[in-house]
DNA sequence: AGCCAGGCTCTCG
DNA sequence: CGAGAGCATGGC
């Protein structure tokens, strides 16, 4: 096993601390972030490697010091494309500031860019790791939902051992699409869930279905009603899909119900709205529903 | 002990 | 068609 390193240098402001910590709470086999590390297993043509990042700048000059272990990481073009994976997984290269001067004028949200300045939203290396991790979260609460994601990594995922211990790459499709109805059931889904999921996989193995070129539409929306056709996405799965795997930060998953508790709370004074509410309430971040979104939540999440 | 949790499909009437 | 039942597990 072989070792690289180098520096990354994300656009600021970027606040890795934060950013990292908001989403790599889980299994320490599969993703983490802990004393100022991330680390997660990320799939480079077709050798697992795993990215091990710390900070050694500021939000406002941020730097971050890479350390990529997997067995051909000497060989020439692989730094390269590792920075651009782990670059694409925290979007080191997204601006902030726009998004920050479009909400000003929004009390609440002007108040939050404040607060979490640096946060950016993290993606999936794969639209299909999306896919998977939005049909388990739908329905049941998002520490089940965490329990169940890692369950199923660990069964369907390749291991990856590096000094010792031993790692887990999300399951690709290949592997989820043999999967035996009584394996995702022992993982703690539903039949159905199980089935949507494998349902999926196997097309995109039989290269029935190409998620990743969905990158190609243009119009969120297009892509949304593309990904409703498959069974077992609605409305809102597929803008989580869209979101997550796509990193389009101009839709906003309306009716999600963690997502009107927070926007009642901070703009209608509490109470009941609906996703129509929601919506109508959005209509003023523009092509930045969807970070504003990301920013309520986590500054629900975090308690305040 | 229930009851609910960032939905969706299937089944009835 | 629209409404309603059923699903899964963990936390409260």
């Amino acid at each position: 096993m072989e070792s690289i390193s180098f520096n990354l240098n994300p656009v600021p402001p970027y606040d890795f601390t934060l950013s990292t910590g908001v989403f790599a709470t889980g299994d320490l086999q599969i993703r983490k972030s802990e004393n100022g590390r991330f680390w997660q297993v990320i799939l480079l043509g077709e050798t697992l490697a795993l990215a091990d990042v710390h900070s050694t700048g500021t939000t406002n000059h941020p730097v971050l010091k890479v350390r990529v272990t997997g067995d051909t990481a000497s060989e020439s073009g692989y730094r390269e494309q590792a920075g651009e994976m782990i670059a694409r997984i925290l979007n080191l290269n997204d601006y902030l500031a726009p998004f920050y001067q479009s909400v000003k004028d929004d009390p609440p949200l002007h108040h939050l860019t404040q607060r979490l300045r640096g946060l950016k939203a993290p993606s999936t290396p794969t639209v299909f790791e999306a896919l998977v991790d939005s049909i388990i979260e739908q329905q049941i609460s998002l520490a089940v939902a965490r329990t169940l994601e890692s369950r199923l990594t660990k069964m369907f995922g390749d291991p990856l051992l590096v000094d010792g211990q031993t790692y887990y790459a999300f399951p690709v499709p290949e592997r989820l699409a043999s999967g035996k109805p009584e394996q995702f059931r022992a993982c703690g889904l539903s039949a159905m869930k199980g089935e949507y999921i494998r349902n999926t996989a196997q097309q995109i193995h039989l290269g029935e279905l190409n998620l990743e070129g969905l990158r190609a539409i243009k119009d969120s929306e297009e892509i949304i009603g593309e990904l409703q056709k498959l069974k077992g996405v609605g409305r809102w799965t597929a803008e989580l899909i869209v979101l997550r795997g796509l990193h389009r930060l101009d839709i906003i998953p309306a009716d999600d119900l963690g997502l009107r508790r927070v926007i009642a709370r901070r703009y209608e004074a509490g109470g009941d709205i609906s996703g129509q509410d929601v919506r109508k309430i959005a209509d003023r971040w523009g092509p930045w529903k969807g970070l504003a979104a990301y920013y309520l939540l986590v500054a629900d999440m975090m308690g305040k």
